[in-house]
This record gives structure tokens, C-alpha cells and sequence, in this order.
RNA sequence: GCCAGGGUAGCUCAGUGGUAGAGCAGAGGACUCAUAAGCCUUUGGUCGGCAGUUCAAAUCUGCCCCUUGGCACCA
């Protein structure tokens, strides 16, 4: 069997609903797994939910429910996020199922008998109230706000992973592999943090304190936390354990937060996969996040946009045009209510939309509702020809590198070529005459538009999955699943039948939310 | 404090040595197939600040300012 094509996203914590945040990895994720597809690879793409710890734990006692209750909750929601997305993933991970549980445990055995699990005394602040230890860093002048209420020095016994003894290896490593983080800068972030000794991982929590976890295999008075738990989902998903493992594994891509790469994803992670004498990820997409007035949309600041809500009323692909347009995938985005609007008047409705509309309406009236056949080519013709030549041979260089908000922009610009050949060769007023010339030129100019659309929607079928399938279906051309051969201009559409008018973007009738 | 990203037109951003760009917003115009859309023209910027290198700097160097993130057991 030959090696897929995996690509992950973080799992989401089980402690909050869905915002802007969450849905844009999973697009952005989807929008690599589409493109890889029709580039003709096999594709896993797994995305999933983190359901154990402390968080959990208590809202599940505030709510008076069982913390399993909570997660199926958040899990339906947040699988349906991925299906009114459009997310094309292939698996969907929870971190309370069986299969995940075995591989942790399974792992957490090798460790241990491996040795490089040993059990110690950690010692340090805890907050009753917040059931969790609290660092030095948590303190406002020199003392512990309310919220944790009293802190009280304690220690107790628990389990550590050997972190410290691969510190060299990691940090050769990342610098011998410039490749493996995207964007390049954020290798820096990770090997600033090198710099520092590492001191071993504490992987364990008493079940006294915390019973909402999987349970050490060598000692059940424990469960493990966090690390072990969450970062294990990704070879849990790839089949460890089982034939198909070497098939998924090493993941191609893993696509996270920039907050998540240090420590968890490029030192923890590594670590644990070397000590398990396993293959390294080859790549983290590292994405920013989305601003709102220059600080980050969370729930914490009050400022969350429920994706739900924009999706609900323009549509998945409006939602993923949008953010794949503004956000230089690795630096961080402004997102506000405007700025969507603006791209969706002006971008969808406007340039692409009423594009589809004018052809379709002018094909019902003068051809029959068919494409004609190209009959002549002359200046107008060349020219947008030569814009697609040259805006062809940049698309797929830009999706290879992540540049999707110039890719679309490309597109775009395109697409404004395509109504500018429209100004130039005014069909409307050819079809006045009764010349053969006119004529002629007549069905070559709405020939062309449809050709320039089908083309055009090639590259934008990742981003825009059933947008550009319906356009394609609006002016006769196939769905297609490899995107070879798709991206020559030819004749292919002539005599097909174009579609009933329609409004792909339909303009807002009221200013909602 | 240390490290890194960003600071370019009202807004969102392209632009790594050679006469400041795009889209949107604003203004004017011609057209009418179309979602009052599209097309053409146009207003608008001491390129964060101060020095320096160079014939030439948004672009290279230094210092400073603003902003975002990281600096471990919090996911």
C-alpha cells in the first residue's frame, strides 16, 4: 500500500463552543486535503475533539451532568460546524474513545518499561478553589488574585516523562530540517525556547484530584494528563498499532495555532515520537489568528462571531472565500462584519455572481441556451487568453505554498478580466446586427465567457467545493476529480446546454447580525 | 527584560535598491446583457520615527516608538 497523504488539525478542547478560531484551521486544513486530492494523492484528513481534564471535569459538575454528557454535546456541535463547513475529513477522533485509550495506554507502557516514565514528588501552589496548581507566573503584584482563592503550598506524588535527555537531539534536528516548520520564522520561537534546559514532563494527576483522564497503565491510582492524552490522537487516528499505520504515518502536515507550536507540538511532541522510536511529522502549518481591532476574537474579550451565523446566511463557500481571501496564511487577520460584507458584495455577488447571471440570461436570449462555438479569435479573445496563461501558471504554485489569499486574488483579477472581455466585445449590441461578422463574433464572445468561467472555477473548487461545482454545472461543463488536463483553454463546452439564470450570491435583503 | 511577526492611501493589504501599487470606500463619465451589477476615468500616501550606507532606500544598517505572539507543565 502506498503512503497517504495525512493531514491533521488540532483536536478542539471540549470546553466551549465553536468559533471563528476553530472553524478557520478546519477550512484552512480542508482547503490543503481538497488540493491534494486533485493533485491526485491519496488524502486521510483527521480533525477531532479533546475531551478529558480538569475544565471538563467541572462543567460537567456545574451543569450537574456527566462529563461524557458534555463532550457529546460539544462533539455534535462541533461535527456539525465541520458539516455545515463543508470539511472533508475523513475521520473524526474523540479522545474518550476506545481505540484512542488503548494507543495511550499502550504507549504509556512502553514508556514506562522502557524507562523513560519514573515517578517523582512535584512540588507546588495549589488553588482549592480552582482545582489546579497555580505557577509563579499567575501572580499581580506578588500575590494570587481571588479567583484562585487560597493557595496553599503542597506536594504531591506524580509521573514524569524524560524530556531533558533528547534536548540536543530536538534542537539538531529542527535546525537540520528548515522545512518542517511553515512559515520558517517560527523555527526561531521554537529554538529560542531550547535555549533553556528542559526539565521533565510531568505526565500524571492523581485520581483524587482528577478522575476525568485515561488511566495509567502501571499505576491506577492515576490518570495521565493532558500531553499524552491530546497529541497521542494523531497516531491513534493513523492505525498505530495496526497494518495501516505505516500507511498514514508520519503525518504530512499538522496544522495548528501559532500558540500551540512551543512547547506542545514542536518539543513535547517530537520528544514523545523519538523516545517512541517512531517517525517525526514532517511538517507543522503554523496559521495566526483572527483580530478583531487588532486583539485576538476569543471568548475571554466577549467579541465572539459565531461562524454559524455567517455560514448560516451566505453559505460555507461565501464563509471560506472569506477567510482563505484575508488571512496571509502564518501572519494574524482582521476580521470584522465590513469586511466580510465587502468581499461578498463586491468579490461574489458583483464580479463572480453577476457574471454567471449576465452570460446565462444572454445565452437564453440569443443562443438557445447553449454554447456556441468559438468561430473567430481576434485582440479581445488573445488577450484574455494570455491573462489565463499567465494566471494558470501561477495557481498551483501558490496552493503548494500555502498562498491562498493570493491565489484567490489571482482568480479574481481573472474574473475581472472575463467581464472586462464582456465590455469589450458588448454582446448585447452585437446581437442587433444582422451582419455575419457580428454573429459570428457574437457566439465567440459568449463561447469565451463560458470557457474563461469554467477555467477560472478550476482552482477555486478547493476553496469554493459547491459554488464552482454548480458554476461548472451552470455552463456545461463536468465536475472533474483530478484537476490534470483541466486547466487548458479549449472548446470542450461547445453545444452544451447552459443553465437557467440564477443568483449564485444573492445580495442581503437586511442588514442581520 | 529576551526572541520573533507586523507597522505602506479612509479601510484591508501587495510591493526586499532604480520615477509609490491593488481591491474596497469616495468623485465623474459612457453603456445597458446582468444581482441599481459590470466597464472607463479620477481624488487620496513626508511607505511608524530619527540617523547612517549608496549616484539611488518602503526596500540595506543602527537606535527608538507602537502592536501581536512566545518565553514550560495552561490548552
Amino acid at each position: 500500500m502506498s503512503k497517504k497523504f495525512y493531514i491533521t488539525t488540532a483536536i478542539d478542547y471540549a470546553n466551549g463552543s465553536p468559533h471563528l478560531g476553530h472553524a478557520y484551521e478546519k477550512v484552512l486544513t480542508d482547503i490543503v486535503a481538497r488540493f491534494r486530492r486533485m493533485m491526485g494523492e491519496e488524502v486521510k484528513f483527521l480533525t477531532g475533539l479533546d475531551e478529558h481534564g480538569q475544565k471538563v471535569q467541572m462543567s460537567a459538575q456545574k451543569l450537574g451532568v456527566s462529563p461524557l454528557e458534555v463532550c457529546d454535546r460539544l462533539a455534535s456541535e462541533f461535527q456539525g460546524l465541520c458539516r455545515a463547513l463543508r470539511i472533508s475529513n475523513d475521520d473524526y477522533i474523540r479522545t474518550t474513545e476506545e481505540r484512542h485509550k488503548a494507543v495511550v495506554q499502550d504507549i504509556l507502557q512502553k514508556l514506562y518499561d522502557k524507562g523513560e516514565i519514573y515517578k517523582a514528588d512535584y512540588n507546588g501552589y495549589y488553588s482549592v478553589r480552582q482545582e489546579q496548581f497555580v505557577t509563579e507566573k499567575e501572580k499581580v503584584d506578588g500575590t494570587w488574585p481571588e479567583i484562585f482563592g487560597e493557595v496553599t503550598e503542597v506536594t504531591e506524588s506524580n509521573y514524569f516523562f524524560k524530556l531533558a535527555r533528547y534536548q540536543d537531539w530536538l534542537i539538531d534536528t529542527i535546525r537540520a530540517n528548515d522545512q518542517m516548520i511553515y512559515p520558517r520564522f517560527r523555527s526561531a520561537d521554537v529554538l529560542q525556547f531550547l535555549k533553556e534546559p528542559l526539565n521533565d514532563l510531568c505526565i500524571s494527576r492523581p485520581k483524587e484530584r482528577l478522575e476525568w483522564g485515561i488511566e495509567l497503565p502501571f499505576d491506577p491510582d492515576f490518570v495521565t494528563y493532558v500531553w499524552f492524552d491530546a497529541l497521542t490522537n494523531y497516531i491513534t487516528a493513523a492505525g498505530y498499532g495496526t497494518d495501516a499505520f505505516e500507511q498514514h504515518w508520519p503525518a504530512d502536515y499538522h496544522v495548528i495555532g501559532k500558540d500551540i507550536l512551543v512547547p506542545p507540538h514542536a518539543v513535547y511532541w517530537p520528544i514523545m515520537l523519538k523516545a517512541l522510536e517512531l517517525p517525526l511529522p514532517k511538517h507543522f502549518l503554523v496559521h495566526g489568528w483572527w483580530l478583531s481591532s487588532g486583539s485576538k476574537m476569543s471568548k475571554s474579550s466577549g467579541e465572539v462571531i459565531n461562524p454559524l451565523d455567517l455560514i448560516d446566511q451566505f453559505g460555507a463557500d461565501a464563509f471560506r472565500y472569506f477567510v482563505t481571501r484575508e488571512m496571509n496564511v502564518g501572519q494574524d487577520s482582521e476580521f470584522s462584519l465590513d469586511l466580510f460584507m465587502s468581499r461578498y458584495n463586491s468579490d461574489l455577488a458583483n464580479d463572480l455572481g453577476n457574471l454567471v447571471s449576465r452570460l446565462l440570461n444572454m445565452g437564453g436570449r440569443y443562443t438557445e441556451g447553449r454554447v456556441p462555438p468559438a468561430e473567430i479569435e481576434e485582440a479581445p479573445e488573445k488577450q484574455l487568453k494570455e491573462l489565463w496563461l499567465k494566471t494558470s501558471a501561477e495557481l498551483v504554485p501558490l496552493f503548494e505554498d500555502f498562498q491562498f489569499h493570493k491565489a484567490l486574488d489571482r482568480i479574481f483579477t481573472f474574473v475581472s478580466g472575463i467581464n472586462r472581455y464582456a465590455e469589450t466585445r458588448a454582446p448585447w449590441k452585437l446581437a442587433k446586427s444582422e451582419t455575419p461578422a457580428d454573429q459570428a463574433a457574437l457566439r465567440t464572445s459568449l463561447a469565451t465567457m463560458a470557457e474563461a468561467l469554467r477555467l477560472a472555477v478550476a482552482l477555486l473548487t478547493p476553496v469554493m467545493p459547491e459554488i464552482s461545482d454548480k458554476i461548472r454545472g451552470l455552463v456545461g461543463a463536468e465536475n472533474f476529480e483530478l484537476i490534470e488536463g483541466q486547466l487548458e483553454w479549449g472548446n470542450r463546452l461547445e453545444g452544451k446546454a447552459l443553465g437557467e439564470k440564477t443568483i449564485l450570491f444573492p445580495r442581503p435583503e437586511r442588514k442581520v447580525l
